[in-house]
DNA sequence: GCACCGAACTTTTTT
DNA sequence: AGTTCGGTGC
């Protein structure tokens, strides 16, 4: 015990050891959270207040899970694998495969990954004979999601118009028809087992006494039905329940977009009395200048919960900061400042570029690719969305529930069989005149169109035969053989790639069996008798038999349908190839809880960084500026900021002021590396860009538009100016000539203007 | 059933 | 600008 709190600090140490009571942790960046979180279980665990069991640890990526796993079985002598740690989804899928009949749900149910969801919804419309014009696929997913994650079904959606009750209406059917399927959306998972354990008495008190530590990562990024089913668990207002230990923190709160509420972070400290309040801030992360941009940044947001990082490291270097006059010069710049790092020893893959929005990206890929600097970009598709994965994970979906629709037409006439649209749509038909799905429904087609669907079923029950005592690995292979994928792409031209991605998939399902404690051997169907199997039977007060989800998930779902899970809920990696020595390309979002010795932040330009679409939603511009302390809080040693005065975007330039976020950092940590231009500076040159400090090929392009723009206005495309009423803005376009001209000037947050130079009054101001 | 062409999109993303 | 999607035509 002496070693777990061993090298802890005064904060750290007194949120491992508090009393087991509600708990909130304000963890700074880089302040050990994650240290924090682990250390409090395996504490908790050493002094015998609660046993493995007793734990539930909850987060919101695999890989956060993966970790606080590893770091558990380093810091304790104990089997970590079957301690509930895991994502919400990964908890409730648990929950729902062990009490199934109980959330009316089919023992094999599957999981809907978001493009599965569309594909859904787009079946619906169409089946419905709804306008698509009217109501987009898109936004009755977001529609369905955002009231899910709310924990609002259909029939508690207030509509106020007749577009609204129609989407509610739809929504309605959307939720039949997964049922029908048998199939269950990502939000669906937490809102199934949420309606599940409130319903069920015996079975909520069952886990409401059972876990007696709920602790919970990355809280800030809770959305409501979250922080509901958190509450549930942790049997909040009741008599039974445990202590929760939420660890958050509110300045990197940059997800509400997609539904995180950071308000639950002071509503849990209101709801639960929490007594314990503890902020890490020391930081052991960022050198000094660094974290003074950070705090200042931050500090210009209202509603925080306050707080402030501190370091023992010294100054360090000042922040760079360099304007270039255009994208394509600020990835050179990048890049010549790399491989100045590279050439000092740097790790290529201790450098990171991030920007706010992956469009970003070709242009610094170009310049990288031809300096022949290896880099790797995150965040495209991951293993388990790759369309020829997709349809051999719906043929091994076929053979654990012929019922999904979705997963039968993906792959009914893939690779091609003659099977038509035609055929297709009297097969739709039929499903719908008997209420059955399209599986069930193939028999009652007749004549050529029954031949051919015939085969098909046929072949599918044959995989299935076939496999019936195979392992799961061996399955993989025979469905992808059976099914014709394999032959399908090694005939193609292009398909070498797919093929080998194909091929990886028997071996992700030899790891998964190995990971996954399943024997190498057991038969990848595994019927209902491993039901009878599972751990701790419990039987509650009203005699109801309760199976605890406790055995490890090889007793309660079949391999194959474990597998299914897993590639749904586990898309593959993106994040941290480790060890491969490239520069890493990243969004600023998917930067998030990683860190690196040197860190760029590229394109802090008004318009991108904050988003324009910011500054229409409330609050948007304080997330843009949290999302900008992220960014920053991600160095360890040297950040670089750079702005461009001019940007490729949507195939037009587009001229931008810098980020207002540059006059929220303290001056003194800053080094502008372009010369500082002085006020008197404009009046003795006709042009910033005759000065502007131009590398190679970019000067060309500077002085074009240098040229094109004066236009004899005596003003200049992309000059800065300020107006008496509309504030600081940038010439965009000058049109007419002489006394004529008029100029669209962008004023930023307060939008574009175009302005008639005789009668406007303007100030020019220097960049 | 497949190939090609044009239109429409383009903040951020995990499960 | 670049991609992706859907529709049309063969």
């Amino acid at each position: 015990m002496q070693n777990l709190l061993h090298n802890l600090n005064p904060e750290q140490l007194a949120a491992v050891t508090l009393p087991p009571q509600n708990a909130l942790i304000l963890a700074g960046a880089g302040s050990g959270k994650t240290r924090v979180l682990t250390t409090r279980i395996a504490w908790l665990i050493q002094t015998g207040q609660v046993s493995p069991a007793g734990v539930l640890a909850v987060t919101f990526t695999n890989k956060a899970a993966k970790e606080m796993l590893a770091r558990l079985s380093a810091m304790l002598p104990i089997n970590t694998r079957g301690m509930w740690v895991g994502t919400f989804h990964g908890l409730c899928n648990r929950l729902l495969r062990t009490h199934y009949r109980d959330a009316a749900l089919p023992q094999t149910f599957q999981i809907l990954d978001s493009q599965d969801q569309l594909s859904v919804i787009k079946r619906l419309l169409k089946a419905n004979n709804v306008d698509d014009e009217k109501y987009p696929a898109k936004n009755l997913m977001y529609f369905i999601n955002n009231n899910k994650d709310q924990g609002l079904r259909a029939k508690d959606v207030d509509a106020y118009d007749a577009t609204e009750r129609k989407m509610v209406e739809l929504y309605d059917l959307y939720d039949e028809q997964c049922q029908r399927e048998g199939v269950v959306d990502f939000a669906e998972l937490l809102l199934r087992t949420y309606e599940l354990l409130s319903r069920n008495q015996p079975l909520r008190e069952h886990y409401q006494l059972r876990f007696r530590h709920i602790l919970v990562d990355e809280f800030q990024d809770t959305n409501d039905l979250q922080y509901k089913w958190l509450k549930l668990m942790s049997g909040h207002g009741s008599a039974a329940g445990g202590a929760l230990f939420a660890v958050g923190d509110d300045d990197q709160s940059i997800y509400a977009f997609r539904g995180a509420n950071v308000g639950n972070m002071s509503a849990f400290e209101r709801e639960f009395q929490v007594k314990n309040l503890i902020k890490l801030e020391q930081n052991y992360r960022s050198h000094g200048h660094i974290l003074d941009a950070a705090n200042m940044l931050i500090s210009n947001n209202s509603r925080r919960l306050g707080k402030n990082l501190r370091t023992d490291a010294g100054h360090g270097e000042q922040v760079r900061v360099y304007e270039a006059s255009s994208d394509l010069q600020e990835a050179q710049w990048i890049i010549e400042e790399s491989k100045s790092l590279i050439n000092e020893g740097t790790s290529r893959s201790e450098i990171a570029v991030l920007y706010r929005s992956n469009a970003q990206s070709r242009v610094i890929e170009h310049a990288l690719f031809s300096a022949g600097i290896p880099y790797h970009v995150y965040g495209g598709l991951r293993y388990f969305q790759r369309a020829e994965v997709k349809h051999a994970i719906a043929y091994l979906q076929l053979m654990d529930n012929p019922h999904n629709d979705s997963a039968f037409l993906r792959v009914v006439n893939f690779p091609a069989r003659g099977i038509g649209a035609r055929t297709i749509e009297q097969l739709q038909g039929a499903a719908e005149q008997y209420g059955i799905s399209l599986y069930a429904a193939v028999p009652y087609m007749v004549g050529k169109a029954g031949t051919s669907l015939g085969g098909f079923v046929k072949m599918v029950e044959g995989m299935r035969f076939e496999t019936q005592q195979m392992a799961l690995p061996e399955l993989v292979r025979i469905v992808l053989d059976g099914s014709g994928l394999l032959q399908h792409y090694q005939g193609e031209k292009e398909g070498a790639d797919r093929v080998e991605n194909l091929e990886q998939m028997v071996s992700a399902a030899t790891q998964f069996v190995s990971e996954e404690g399943y024997g190498q051997g057991a038969p990848a169907h595994l019927g209902p008798q491993a039901q009878a199997q599972a751990g701790n039977a419990i039987v509650s007060a009203d005699g109801v038999e309760i199976i605890d989800a406790d055995a490890p998930l090889a007793t309660v779902m079949s391999p194959l349908s474990a597998f299914l899970s897993h590639a749904s809920l586990e898309a593959g990696d993106n994040q941290a190839q480790a060890g491969q020595e490239a520069l890493q390309l990243m969004t600023v979002h998917s930067a998030k809880g990683l860190e690196f010795d040197n860190v760029f932040i590229t394109g802090l330009e008004e318009g991108l960084f904050p988003h324009e679409s910011s500054s229409k939603e409330d609050g948007g511009v304080e997330e843009e500026r949290r999302l900008m302390y992220v960014a920053i809080t991600r160095a360890r040693q040297r950040l670089y900021m750079c702005f461009s005065q001019t940007r490729m975007l949507h195939g037009q330039t587009r001229y931008n002021m810098k980020s207002r976020f540059f006059d929220e950092l303290p001056e003194e940590s800053l080094k502008w590396l372009s010369p500082k231009v002085q006020s008197h500076w404009f009046a003795n040159k006709k042009s910033a860009w005759d000065e502007a400090p131009l590398a190679g090929s970019d000067n060309a392009i500077a002085r074009q538009i240098a040229q094109k723009s004066s236009g004899g206005s005596g003003w200049r495309i992309g000059e800065s100016v300020a107006h008496a009423k509309f504030g600081e803005g940038v010439i965009v376009n000058l049109e007419g000539s002489g006394s004529n001209c008029r100029a669209q000037i962008n004023f930023g947050n307060v939008g574009m203007k175009v302005l008639d130079l005789s009668v406007a009054k303007l100030d020019r101001l220097p960049r």
